[in-house]
This record gives C-alpha cells, sequence and structure tokens, in this order.
DNA sequence: AAACCGATTGACTGGTCAGTCAGCCAGCAT
DNA sequence: ATGCTGGCTGACTGACCAGTCAATCGGTTT
C-alpha cells in the first residue's frame, strides 16, 4: 500500500481540544490532563508537540491573529472608502466570532483582555491591530471623510474597544447574539462611530 | 492618657498593600505573603481580616464600583443634557483613574475584564453600570436628543467598551497619559460616540 | 529478523502556595 | 497578681499540577 493509514493529525486535535477546554474552563483552571483526555490522547502527548502549557495558547492565539491582521491590513488595500474599511474591520471580526466563538472567546479572554499574562507576550501583535485601524483614520482624515480634531489613535482604540465590548457581551451573555444580531452590529458600529449617536 | 495609642487600621492596611501588590505583579501571581510583606505584617493577620486571598480583591472591587455606580445613578438624577450626563460619566472614569491609577488598573485588569474569574463572580455589578448607561441613551431617545435607531444597550457597551479600552490603553503605556490627555479623553469620548468622526 | 526511530503512554517528582493553627503578647478587668 | 480577650504571629501541612522520562508500540529500513 502506498496510501498512507489515516494520519491523524494527533497535534491539530490537541489544539482543537484546548480551543473547547479554554473556552469551558478558563485557561488557568484547565489542566494539561483536561487537554489531553478531551483531545483522547496520552498526557505525555501534548509535550510531545508543545514546549508548555502556554505554548499551546499562543499558538492559538497567534494562528487566529495573524488571520485578523491580514484581514485589516487587507482591506486597507482595496479601494474602498475609510468607511467601508471599517465596516470590513467590523465584519472580519463579528463573523470570526460567529464562525468559531470558542476561540475568539479564548483570543479575548485570555489573551487581548488578559493583560497581565499572555496579553503581555503579545502586546506588539495586539498594537498592531490597533496601529492599522489607526492608519484607516489618518487616511480618512487626510481624505477629508473624517473629523480631523480626533486623534486617529484615539479613535482606533475606541472603536476596537467598541467592538471587543460587544464580542464580551456575546461571550457573557450580558446581550443576545443571534445572527441578526451579528449583521445589525457590523453597520451599527460603523453608525456608532462614524456618525455618532445623535440624530444628523 | 485618654488617648489610645494610634489605632492604625490594619485592615486597611492591608487592602492598600494589595491594590500595589496586585497592580505590580497581577492577582495570579501575588503570594499572600507578597500582600503581608507589603502591608508589614504577619501573614496570617491577612487571615484574620480576609476569609481568602480572593476576599480581598473582591472587597477592592466592590468598595470602588459601588462609588462608580453611585455616581453614575448620581449624574443621571441630575437635571442635565444626556449628552452632559455622559460626559458626566465618562469624566468619573477617568478622574478615577487619575486619582487611583493602581486601584483602577487592579478593578479593570484583574476583574471588569476578568471575565472567567472575577468578572463572572461580579457579573451582575458590572451589568448595572451597562444598564445604567443604557437608561440614559434611552432617555436621550425619548426626548428626541438621540438617533432611535441605535439600540440603547448597544450604545450602552460601544460606549462603555471605548472608555475601558482608553483606560487599558494608559495602564498598558499603549497610549500616552498625561493630565491633558486625560482632559481631552472625556471630551473626545463624548464627541466620538455622540457626534461621530464623521464631519457634521 | 534485527536494528532503528519517531510517536505515544502515563506514573512519578519537585516545587509551589493557600489556608490552618497553636500559641504569643499587650492591655484591661477583677 | 491573675486571668481574660482579641489582635497578631509565622511555621507548617496538604493539595495540586506542570513538566519529566523511561518504557512501549508500530511501522520502516537493511
Amino acid at each position: 500500500m502506498a496510501s498512507k493509514a489515516p494520519p491523524i493529525d494527533k497535534r491539530r486535535q490537541i489544539l482543537d481540544a484546548a480551543i473547547r477546554v479554554f473556552a469551558r474552563q478558563g485557561f488557568h483552571s484547565t489542566r494539561v490532563s483536561d487537554i489531553a483526555d478531551e483531545a483522547g490522547v496520552a498526557y505525555g502527548l501534548v509535550y510531545h508537540y508543545f514546549k508548555s502549557k502556554d505554548e499551546v495558547l499562543n499558538e492559538l492565539f497567534s494562528e487566529r491573529w495573524s488571520l485578523l491582521l491580514s484581514a485589516i491590513e487587507e482591506s486597507d488595500r482595496e479601494g474602498i472608502s475609510p468607511r467601508a474599511k471599517l465596516e470590513a474591520v467590523a465584519g472580519f471580526i463579528v463573523d470570526s466570532y460567529r464562525h468559531d466563538p470558542e476561540l475568539m472567546k479564548v483570543i479575548i479572554v485570555e489573551v487581548t483582555r488578559a493583560a497581565n499574562s499572555f496579553g503581555r507576550t503579545h502586546l506588539a501583535e495586539i498594537r498592531r491591530a490597533y496601529d492599522s485601524i489607526a492608519k484607516i483614520v489618518a487616511d480618512g482624515q487626510a481624505a477629508g471623510v473624517f473629523r480631523r480634531d480626533i486623534d486617529p489613535t484615539f479613535a482606533s482604540m475606541s472603536f476596537y474597544g467598541a467592538v471587543e465590548q460587544l464580542l464580551s457581551g456575546w461571550i457573557f451573555e450580558v446581550i443576545p447574539a443571534s445572527d441578526t444580531d451579528f449583521d445589525q452590529a457590523k453597520s451599527l458600529l460603523v453608525a456608532t462611530i462614524c456618525d455618532g449617536i445623535e440624530p444628523r
């Protein structure tokens, strides 16, 4: 037989199990044995594929965050209005959550908002997202479609903060999370940040 | 002598030490002995005044958060415009940070954004803040000074998310934090959320 | 069939702390 | 003086768990 026996990717299996377990219990209260059990794999195998428990989370974060960064930078390259770019960014993040809520929960709760632990480690990567958004705003100002009296960095933080708060709300069931909520959120985020909540 | 020897409040001393240590090292990597050392007090005394290490943080959070809730509800009672109410809320939070950055850091990093641990425990209290802000927005809509096509809960989350993201930026030195930055932030937050970043 | 090798297993170890507890001591009452 | 009370002390313990490692397994090469 030239065909190999199904080479089940145990590494992937461990990562996927880790997403589920981290999402369910949080990073700090999951034991490495929980991951191994969830993956249906021996304890030691986790250490065959990963240097440490931390590295499992790092891998999950970096895998996904690089996609996010690409998406932001990609949308900035397209020949669309700054407002449409912001909408693309919000859309990508919201869709990421819709597509894989567990992974996004882990990333936000354990990394992005865990500023004392993994957030520190990945600060540079996280910052790159802020900076890319700020650049979109700055370009919009240069083009005259955004006000110049709001600092781009400030606008970027407000925008990203609003997006993340929304995801947090969904994650912890503070606000409803249906498909229509997701779609509304995309346009409402942009409407809020660009137009404001006062009538025009 | 009728005057008592200075009754140094050891309980308070422990709480204040905990703020400093939690801010410096984060809750998870501070040992109870670190708190005791910082307070200049014996290890066991921490357990004389508090049931557990968790209870120390709970106390710090509740102490401060109740002030925040009062301030929000207070500002809603004053006969000012909804926009001014939002400015009061943003102002109070920003000033809280200016006045005691270490405590606010602990509250945000370890509770408000630690959704899997203490955030869960205090979810109801945190939610009350969201709800109070949402009420301000809803009243503004009823009065016709805010658009009706943005859900108050949504607006509240965006607003609070922006505020918290800003504090996070200061805490982790992603953005500069001087007194003028604080003052600008107050009005910019409201300008952003109310007026939007597009020119009127 | 023998040597080889990476994947896989899970019992074990070493270190870390949260929380306990037995008792000390200062001030006050009797 | 003797006893009492409660703040205060810090050595100790029991539980927990990340990470190690020696052994096994299954497939491939010589």
